[in-house]
DNA sequence: TATGAATGAGAGTTCATTCAT
DNA sequence: TATGAATGAACTCTCATTCAT
């Protein structure tokens, strides 16, 4: 390869590139715009066309990046679902895979995920509740994962007790509960009253209620 | 007032009596269609000619009983409200305003409001969120007020244990727990699978696990 | 029943009467309007506003009267293939079934519909020409039905001649000739030519060459 | 000029010799992507990318070659209209510039250019049909020349057989019915049913119906 | 009261064309 | 020459709501 063409496809590879990460940024500032008018205004009530003026750019554009606004919602609750997840799972992972942990990643769901992100909160608990069959399927999914990082995470934290579940008790009936809690507490809390400054104290309590059913399905298991 | 026009009057009265029945029952028509409707189809996909036409009756006429859409859903969360909340609080009276009675009332959400009501139970859940600022403030309402139901009821059984909260645990953060595992647990086992056959046993799990945090709540209290 | 019911039932007929009569009348002011716009500006240049503002109603009434914009063209199509034929087939009749009446028939097209309907031409010889796959299916089946016209026409002349067809030459393909003859005079002297005052002759020099054409199946099948 | 530069210059003419045949091979490309594409998916139903990405180049490519999506049309027109004029042409000149050549040219359409290009037999015949002013009158001008090619050869045809046109009879309506029949029996049989293995014996009856209104001309020119 | 035709603003989506790189 | 992201006008279609009868 000479050195001419080395140099051009140096360049050739810097200015794709460049085309790649403006790219990638013309993604996130519409998927940020959208994320902020389906939050305060609610997604129904967001044309494509406000969508495409808040983030600067044509509505075709909105179009070359997403199929269509379902798409648009849909990749939205993607990178949510991969947040939210990845804050839990590592408060988890950090404060070791024990009871403190659970303890831990439930306070981190409240302090740093609904104070940090009220309208992905928004996006995920009210904003893609009910809109299409799609989507509702896709909400089924993320949950779903979520529902197993908990059992996941239950079994770990029984394994650490010494506990084994007893058959009579459904975990799964518990993460399920447990995701209930989480997602009501934040509606609650995040959207209909904004208590954020009082997020931290309402966390710690819902997180004890928890446990408190929690340490009932280890003590049915010991015996 | 002569003879011949109390008589009238009282044919009047007897015409006007059999108007009013007709009224209700068109109006209670009008409401179950649309409530099958929006459960099946989703509320924003239902136009107000489906609704007329699965009630056998015009459009003008679904206007001349409810203002508008919005109105229509509102009365429909309205009297689904007024349901629950009796069969939840009928289940609490009749079995004593105690710990079996809470119990009780837990499973009379999920084996006959759940399992007899699907279709309102996936209205309130489901497709009464995130549709308009009033229907969002009207959903809060009616959650607020099962959450004043809740707090009474664990209020007494408080006082039946002879046991008092500490302020250490915001109990109004336990109903609003609770109310969250209710619907979660509905939504999972109702709208996303259908296990209205185990939902006698889901329903009793998931009140055992509402039991161990509230007992927690007790324990606290009595320290 | 008693006069008064009768009388009442009489006026509603009346009303329900009267309002057949509008819906009829609309749906012909927009089919009107939509058939003179699709002949001069091109079905696809022709927008729905268009189409509505012509016929000086709402878009919403055109959209109640078709269901689409294909409908609107299909409906057209329809409407137009009743009519050629009848004006074709009534020629026929009228003139005896014999030779005599396919000549004056093949004239009626000319001289009767060319002239007389150069928009309604446009619309099945032009505008409604690779529109879509359901258009174009529904163009066949009105072809299919003026060949099927022509070759029971065909089988008439015969018998009234006392000659029977020979196997040798297929009398479908002497209809699509004559059909295709019909329709390139009419797209050559009436669409890219206005020739209306001529089209008498041209028609009667068409018609003599398709009789040529015909005689010469004859002869065949006499041998 | 130094030989240096001579040689350079040669060079630069063997490069720019290439890149002209790279440039009519792309140009090529682009046009057959096109007309396959026009033939299936219809003209309107086909946007310049999906041309682009069948002709594997990039949109701006085809913006390159061609002026916009109705040159694209046209130039494609162009060239399917030689074709087909030298398909007709040759057959007529081979076969000897009389009846029987004329016979044969009307075949070499039915079997030569119908059955080999069946795609290009759908642009003309449908897809360049009433898609703007523009196009419709290079359509005109195409069947116009086909139409003065059929005037010659009936006129050198005539002078064979020894005989003239009479005034009773236009030659003009004559070579524009015989277009007719062919391009009817092309889009019944190629376009609507496929029936090419058929179309040796329906050409040669359609064609046969055509000498019987020929000769009929000539018939009456005799006398 | 009841009807149902009519309205018309507004939405999502497409796509021919352009132009900086 | 070639690319492909960006544009934005224009289109079809929907549907909550109204109102003359």
């Amino acid at each position: 390869m000479s050195f001419k063409k080395a140099a051009t496809a140096q360049v050739a590879s810097k200015s794709a590139l460049r085309r790649q990460r403006e790219r990638e940024h013309r993604y996130q500032t519409i998927l940020t715009a959208a994320e902020k008018l389906f939050a305060r205004e609610g997604y129904s009530q967001t044309s494509m066309e406000q969508i495409a003026e808040a983030a600067e750019v044509s509505v075709g554009a909105v179009y070359f990046y997403f199929k269509n606004k379902e798409d648009l919602l849909v990749q939205m609750m993607d990178a949510i679902g991969l947040l939210l997840r990845s804050i839990i799972g590592n408060a988890f992972i950090t404060h070791g895979e024990n009871l403190e942990g659970f303890k831990c990643a439930g306070q981190a769901f409240f302090e740093d995920f609904c104070v940090n992100y009220p309208e992905k909160c928004t996006i995920i608990f009210r904003e893609s509740v009910g809109k299409s069959p799609e989507v509702e399927q896709y909400r089924k999914a993320l949950f779903d994962q979520c529902i197993q990082d908990l059992l996941s995470a239950l079994s770990l934290v029984c394994r650490h007790q010494g506990v084994t579940y007893t058959g009579k008790f459904s975990p799964e009936v518990v993460a399920v509960s447990i995701m209930g809690i989480y997602e009501r507490v934040a509606y609650q809390y995040v959207m209909w009253q904004d208590q954020a400054e009082h997020l931290k104290r309402i966390g710690r309590d819902a997180v004890e209620f928890i446990l408190g059913g929690v340490q009932n399905l280890f003590s049915e298991a010991k015996k």
